[in-house]
DNA sequence: AAACGCATGTAACATGTTACATGATTAG
DNA sequence: CTAATCATGTAACATGTTACATGCGTTT
């Protein structure tokens, strides 16, 4: 239930429309957690419904802004320290290099070749967002600084592997 | 649908039975994809009806080895390099580090050193892993020893991100 | 004979994706 | 006035999780 708890977070900073988280998980959120429209409103309905969010005010063309309960911030804080993360990892990508014995070695240093472009890709985007963005000195930016760090770490770590990899094959 | 090309993937090793690649879900495919034993009869059973594998033997207690048909190793190749990675990320650990900032300092640092910790023994577990197998020179676990590289790179990455983060606050 | 591991399956529910549907407001 | 953007919602389907149910074969 990680979509729940990324909505009450970021009504935690600053109350906010459907539309205004979906820019969000669209953006600044990409990296790290994944939301359709569709989940979006529906996990709204269901948050509103279990009085963890309200309504706080209208606005035109049936704009609902929302902002976090008391409740709201109990669950989310119980969330964040308490409770033990336990999703189980999915990496396509690797998930492929499993199997890629089951190709010719041509076309599977192609396939990593083409894993390093995307990091290298990567990379360079978050390079360019962190020049970008006007990092205010509040709390809540000061995480998002770490978790962009992470992911520059991360790209900087698969480019280098596949940098390694494409040595291995044969 | 990668639960799909995982089976394909493990059936063009070697002919195996649910069970069997049950415990290769658990075990070495445990880090870079899950499977429950529900979700992995039902995928059986589907992926039978659409001819991409067929059983090969059976054995004791109503035991149902399958192997992959010509028609699952087209459908195999094609996935591996031909068509476009798309699954979006997530990751729930990162998620809560963006949120940190609704906790105090101290129990946001408290969090960022268990996650340390996590990667220390999953750099531990990967080390001793690699140990342990005896790769045989054969083509496929070539790519073995690639995926656990990754793993003991993402696991080193992750462990020094922490302990910068750390320092990072307040 | 009991306990353990092998072996398969179903049902109910939660989560996530794609496509469809509708309409108001604002900028050019 | 027309296009873009704002804004919310539903339906159908795919994927993934938890719990339940059953029974055979092997080891102690």
């Amino acid at each position: 239930m990680s979509l729940r708890h990324a909505v009450l977070g970021m009504l935690d900073e600053a109350p906010a429309s459907g539309y205004d988280l979906l820019r969000r998980f669209e953006q600044a959120m990409s990296n790290v957690w994944a939301a359709t429209q569709s989940q979006l409103y529906g996990e709204l309905g269901k948050l509103e419904k279990a009085g963890l969010i309200r309504v706080h005010a209208e606005g035109p063309r049936g704009r609902k802004e929302y902002e976090i309960t008391e409740e709201g911030r109990v669950e989310l804080r119980h969330w964040l320290v308490e409770v033990k993360p336990n999703r189980s990892p999915r990496n396509e990508v690797l998930l492929r290099v499993y199997f890629l014995g089951s190709v010719s070695p041509d076309k599977a240093k192609e396939f990593i070749e083409y894993m390093g472009e995307n990091s290298r890709e990567r990379e360079e985007r978050l390079t360019e967002l962190e020049a970008s963005i006007d990092w205010g000195d509040d709390n809540a930016a000061q995480y998002g600084r770490l978790v962009l760090e992470w992911g520059k770490r991360f790209s900087a770590m698969s480019r280098e592997w596949s940098e390694w990899a494409v040595k291995q094959i044969d």
